[in-house]
DNA sequence: TGCATTTGTCAACAGTCGTTGGCATATGAA
DNA sequence: TTCATATGCCAACGACTGTTGACAAATGCA
């Protein structure tokens, strides 16, 4: 068995290794200084490597960005859930999310660049009925599942957008059992229209 | 009593007028794309002048840009207020700031720009620190008042993100009704710890 | 009428941006 | 070795940015 072979049933040519490095220093400057922020050109030194490298491995910056800004939430089943546990499980899944060592900077990346970005908005709004929605729907009337997945993320998006993004000082200094206790309460009263506790 | 001094005392000579001119075409631009997509050229554009009486009149986009983002939320006292209605008093003061005539788009302007720009943030958190925070620590402990004010602030600036901002669909739907309702009664669970019946 | 001040336009500056095409080098198969 | 391909650098393009200084017109007081 030859090299080429080799690399082809492999996957890993040395040019998957460039992308790979050139996505990851995209993601990383992204999450930080969002679309407009991050300059193809920053991209290209943090990967060590020519600006014209970017556009040939990815075509344009707004593809780059598209690859950048896959999110997959992976939520919880509700279903299967005890229905008094709602409202704590989605908030410790939110903290898994934003601050757990597997998750990348995905939810950053669109949620620092959806207020002045059309396609980091839409994407968002994609999140939302693809991922929240229909979590939400597999408990309580599917009727008003809008309403109630809503309010759920305006919710966490907004304590997001505070605590990790605005860096609200008060909105940092919440341990996480008090957010799951306050927070996990709401988002219990969002979801099924009871209280918890 | 000549001119002059009549436009001395009077304070509305040409040039006033052009400067409310471009400050306001600044608040509408700055509003609908933030900071860094409305440029000097288009404020200019809509203010029917040249780019350059933009840098006269004010003296840089950031200058410009700070007198656009001027903000009064105007948050009624809530130690004067039923205790219980505290939670419906805040979200009908959202929704008059929000989508009421009188207001300005400066919660707008700020809001959309503090994702990605530094100075926006900070004077974000400045509102925080200096208008709604001691609207909550006039109400229960106030060695908490930051925990609380930070709770407001997460769920309000969260929702009108989703509804203002990204446009979010089942949150732009939502009634004031069923906003008093629901977000109501969260709010005045993180203000003063009880249910609102 | 003159004249100084205000108000405004125009062209250009230095810089950054995304993007492109040409050319060099390294790699690996024949 | 020979040669095609993959990988990469360099220079430049056209467009856009905030900002500046020189010059023109309008204004209003003497």
């Amino acid at each position: 068995m030859n090299f080429m072979t080799q690399n082809q049933a492999m996957k890993i040519s040395k040019s998957d290794r460039t992308r790979a490095h050139i996505l990851e220093a995209a993601r990383l400057l992204f999450a930080e200084h969002g679309y407009d922020g991050a300059s193809i050109r920053d991209v290209a030194a943090h990967a060590s490597i020519d600006p014209a490298m970017v556009i040939r491995y990815f075509r344009s910056k707004d593809e780059l960005f598209a690859r950048a800004a896959v999110v997959d939430l992976h939520l919880p089943e509700l279903r299967v859930i005890d229905r008094a546990a709602i409202g704590e499980t989605l908030i410790r899944r939110f903290l898994e999310i934003w601050e757990g060592p597997a998750s990348g900077p995905g939810m950053t990346i669109l949620l620092r660049s959806a207020m002045s970005n059309d396609f980091a908005a839409e994407k968002l709004r994609e999140v939302f009925a693809n991922q929240v929605r229909p979590v939400v729907a597999a408990v309580g009337d599917p009727a008003d599942a809008g309403r109630r997945a809503g309010l759920v993320s305006s919710q966490l998006l907004g304590l997001a957008m505070c605590r990790y993004l605005l860096r609200l000082p008060p909105v940092v200094a919440l341990s996480h059992d008090e957010l799951v206790r306050n927070v996990g309460a709401a988002l219990q009263h969002y979801v099924t229209g009871e209280d918890q506790s």
